[in-house]
DNA sequence: GACTATTTGTCCGTATGTATA
DNA sequence: ATATACATACGGACAAATAGT
């Protein structure tokens, strides 16, 4: 009793390894984007290990979104610059595997929208507030032109919002599931037949938005936003989970 | 011009082909957790490649966290059941090449935390109240314990306040802001002088959203919970990132 | 613009340690 | 305890694709 305690050791696999390293590397900021990796060869040089090995952990790295290889480039892989589609993939994976519902992904956009817009109200510069209004103006345009348009427009004015909370998490969280929430139902909206009263309805409540963030207001833009959220897409939510949205109104 | 529109194709590689197989099955539930993927040396006669392009393939599932594989197992890679683990790799990574700041990661708390208080209010049965009730008294016990201790009750908390809001993505959005936010500073908690004061000053605010929550009133609870929150972490942000996080108390 | 060298994508065979029956 | 099937890892090979001459 009382002797040394080891460790359990967990068996690593050689791929695991290289992984590791170059992962590190990368986000460590050593290793920047529009950087390349060795060949192929080269890394097996480095590493000790065979191609299969070194190709297993390339594909990895492919997976998690941080570098692309393509055949014949003799400049070896390419470092790719940060973008959230390994956020987006798992968050799908996600939404399919544990069976997400409508209801659960509307309802966190309300929270982020609305999170994004009491902090824009206090923090957004006037050229975010201006591109907010041009936002709003090219979903004016949009009703005529369509609906992919429009919801475009629409996209732009969020993000705009969500870039003035000046939190880069609410921004990315934002861009990851509003494109989930979209891919479920854009096209149900397209084909809807009140989709004109709807994006008409969409605009004043926009206006409304943009009127409190502009005066400051961040607790009434929040509120408004939550509210603008829900009538856009209460109607494709089941009767029986609008409650739950309902829930953050009041 | 007007001829037919011809799209871009991309060169899809073998292996690739065989995650979205693979991926398809399990995610539309024909393969659940716990069956067995065919070896390898079946895959690569079910999809008729060689056996690196099959290892490829399993790489990368294996990367987003489907499927593991060790050696020598009889029965082939096993169907894994879902864990947030990929999204919580991803979400690390992104935090470290986009630097985001420890300010932005506790607001994101705040956020989520304040969403599932005021949901937890209207939504949470009497077991779930009981719950919270217990983490507290642990909290309470755990202040002579130690920290470890008093932070894994304050964890079960939030956890059964993000259960009770009935939105599984706030829940599991929460578990993984939480560990990130932990891994940066749960150590220089743990080491601080006023760590006892900071601990029965949150039990106290632990109490009085719990009462919050108890009586249904969820902005009471969303408010309280955000002014836990930044006065629990604040002293850790730097001192002129905390305005961003004092815009969300009003 | 065609040619050449290099690289990746893919295939095949083999050796080794491991888990299950 | 033995045998069998498995994953891990190695090495060599060829075709397609790319970049630079």
């Amino acid at each position: 009793m009382g002797g040394p305690r080891f460790e359990p050791v967990r068996t690593v696999r050689a791929y695991e390894r290289i992984v590791e390293q170059i992962e590190e590397a990368i986000e460590s900021g050593a290793l920047g984007p529009g950087r390349r990796l060795p060949s192929e060869r080269d890394l097996m040089g480095q590493f000790s290990v065979s191609r299969s090995t070194v190709r297993e952990a390339l594909r990895v790295l492919q997976a998690r979104g941080l570098v692309r290889s393509r055949p014949g480039d003799p400049n070896g892989a390419e470092v790719l610059p940060f973008t959230p589609a390994a956020l987006h993939k798992s968050m799908t994976t996600l939404a399919r595997v544990q069976g997400l519902s409508l209801a659960e992904l509307v309802q966190f956009r309300m929270v982020l929208d609305s999170s994004a817009n009491l902090l824009a109200a206090r923090l957004r510069t006037d050229e975010q507030l201006a591109e907010m209004d041009a936002a709003i103006d090219r979903m004016r345009e949009a009703v005529e032109t369509g609906y992919d348009e429009f919801s475009a427009a629409d996209v732009a004015f969020h993000d705009a919002v969500a870039r003035a909370s000046r939190n880069k998490l609410i921004q990315i969280s934002t861009e990851v599931v509003r494109s989930i929430v979209l891919d479920l139902i854009s096209g149900r909206i397209a084909e809807a037949d009140d989709r004109v009263a709807l994006m008409r309805q969409s605009i004043r409540h926009h206006e409304e938005v943009l009127a409190a963030v502009r005066t400051g207001d961040g607790p009434l833009a929040a509120r408004l936003s939550r509210r603008t959220m829900y009538d856009y897409y209460a109607g494709y939510v089941p009767a029986g989970e609008r409650a739950a949205l309902r829930a953050l109104l009041e």
